[in-house]
DNA sequence: TTCTGATGTAAGTAATTACTTACTTACGAG
DNA sequence: CTCGTAAGTAAGTAATTACTTACATCAGAA
């Protein structure tokens, strides 16, 4: 691993841990074990250090790799679902660092976020109209619904509430909203 | 309105813009036209002037004050979807108090998030079981996938993506909502 | 009038911060 | 061996920050 990628990667455990404002680049760069002198050698301000691990950690990637799974429309709610989830965990720091600039830094996140929220409806999209056969319309808003409920639960239990949920109690809720959703078609 | 209650206002809306870190207390004292020090002689320091912010701003009582609307199931759950909507968006400021702090400030933050969960899933866990006639497992589940998809939908549509969603929009999106959940029961 | 309480001004302190300069060390390639 | 590159150390700068001290002002109650 270069210093580089040594001081990226400690810079965006302590961006999530304590937001932009709140980690200072001394930190950063003891965390990595590197000076500070280094790191302002390689990035040429805070700022842009921010802006790299934004690129080099986001969400996108992980949320294009999910694959739309076989099965009856209810079948393939649940599996995507259950991708979106465990994506969103996997990256869970990213999105805390996502919302802790959120009133600080907007142009910088509007611009990731929105990136995130069109690839995900377009994954989701596929299914939607592919696997249950609806109107574009009806597809357009229960894409909606889902992406939100997923988003809305990750956030809420485990960003907010701290937790770490069971397999059991994400397929609980997932299984029920894909259910919801739709509509006992097949 | 008291110098005290001036300075929290212009606290609550400069935490709101720029977060807490990239707030200054000099900022806050000279946007509530008081010197900086009435400020630290009314409160001890700026984290207790955050705590007393967060107390002041909560979205709690407007969540309570939120009645059960008369009507069908379907119906009911659009009128409560709508209110909680909306009471999210008087608060829109708040909430990215919340949101921006969350990572760095957890005790005081954790603590007021999850009395606005407990009071939300209260308010709805009411509506689920009277006006849908569900069994308490699958009414504590759409009370959870009803709260989570409005949470989700409003954070995505109007903090990250900054926007202003229309009535109609809104609208449009919670009928949805709330027919998938009651899944065409009267 | 006198006293009190709330506020202001001026000035300052100690700490922290992003970022810089100047010089040194270590090491692998040629 | 030499030389260039990547890194470190030491020190410092200019600005900012939370917070303090000392003293002055002023309106209203007694």
């Amino acid at each position: 691993m270069t210093t580089k990628e040594r001081i990226l990667e400690s810079a965006y455990n302590c961006f999530s841990r304590k937001g932009y404002f709140g980690t200072t680049t001394r930190e950063i760069a003891h965390t990595a074990g590197v000076s500070e002198v280094t790191l302002f050698r390689l990035f040429k301000s805070k700022k842009e250090l921010f802006r790299e691990v934004l690129i080099n950690f986001s969400i996108i990637p992980d949320i294009r790799a999910i694959s739309v799974p076989e099965g009856s429309g209810e079948l393939a709610l649940l599996g995507i679902g259950r991708k979106i989830y465990l994506s969103l965990r996997e990256k869970k720091e990213f999105l805390k660092i996502l919302l802790s600039e959120v009133t600080g830094l907007t142009e910088e996140i509007e611009e990731v976020y929105s990136h995130f929220v069109r690839t995900l409806e377009e994954l989701l999209s596929n299914v939607f109209s592919s696997a249950l056969s609806l109107s574009p319309d009806e597809s357009r808003m229960k894409v909606k619904i889902f992406g939100a409920a997923v988003f809305g639960f990750f956030i809420s239990e485990e960003i907010f509430q701290g937790r770490e949920l069971s397999q059991r109690e994400i397929d609980e809720f997932i299984s029920t909203l894909s259910r919801s959703i739709s509509g006992g078609k097949p």
